[in-house]
DNA sequence: ACTAAATTGACATCATACATGTCAATATGA
DNA sequence: TCATATTGACATGTATGATGTCAATTTAGT
């Protein structure tokens, strides 16, 4: 086994790591009546406060319109509530409301408790390194598989 | 910014790596006519030589139904074919053609290029260690959710 | 100020990657 | 032999998006 063959399994590990977690997430999501994806869009507006749809689209890396469909879910909710936006009559500003504030700050602790009760199963200098890597793949892989 | 931050990075970094991977060998399949599904049933092939769908699905964890549907696709390019089970009539043992074996081996080497220029800009002993921490990570992230 | 180009929300359509349910045929095991 | 399990085939459903288009509006160039 040499050290192609483990990058090559780390890589391919990325799925079932990605599953694993989206899987727990879902879990700490049960009964909140959010989905992963509106979860996501929460998480942007707790970390940024307030962001239009397009930004929000930014962020996620996925397209305006899709965004619009889940922020259209949480505005439905009474989750996020429109501001206005100075920069803009048409683009409203999308904000948490204090139920919608409340829910994501619940649920983003609830992951952070059990990330926290991983990593203190882990070395700390392991994690780090292992940041490290998978920081560089992602930007090796990106830029490599271009020229070939 | 502490070890637990860390380690919830580098679990929502699973999803970005995934996606440069698969962009990565979607690239390398261009022009091939497969899918990345497709040369993930083809991959097992290659490796087990042989198997029946069932044990395909069970390799790629996921369903049956979805795999037998992806066999015949490549059933009807010619790049496996269909060879008798003594065990089980109905369950025929699907292997590689020797067009398909050509096609998956010629893939899966050029992939193998690639990963292994990449590991060369890396340092082998980080590599191990960020295997260990993913692998231990998704076996943790899988009996820990469930408890809470 | 006027006009061309860009942005945005809204809506419709399509694609991919699966899951789920069902049926009939066939195996398998008690 | 007879109940049960396995398998292929097919139909349908769902989640997560991409893409295209329109009208309204905004912004920027002149």
């Amino acid at each position: 086994m040499n050290e192609a063959d483990n990058l090559y399994r780390l890589i391919w590990m990325s799925r079932p790591l990605m599953q694993a977690a989206e899987a727990a997430v879902e879990q700490g999501l049960d009964g909140s009546g959010l989905t992963v994806r509106t979860r996501a869009v929460l998480e942007i507006l707790l970390a940024h406060d307030a962001a239009t749809v397009p930004e929000i689209a930014q962020n996620l890396e996925i397209k305006r319109q899709y965004v619009q469909v889940m922020v259209n879910e949480t505005l439905a909710e009474n989750l996020t509530c429109k501001r206005d936006n100075p920069r803009h009559k048409r683009s409203t500003i999308i904000a948490l409301t204090d139920k919608g504030r409340a829910l994501i700050e619940d649920v983003v602790q609830r992951e952070k408790s059990l990330v926290a009760s991983l990593a203190a199963e882990l070395d700390a200098g392991d994690i780090n390194t292992a940041l490290g890597i998978v920081e560089t793949l992602i930007d090796k892989l990106k830029t490599k598989a271009g020229d070939g």
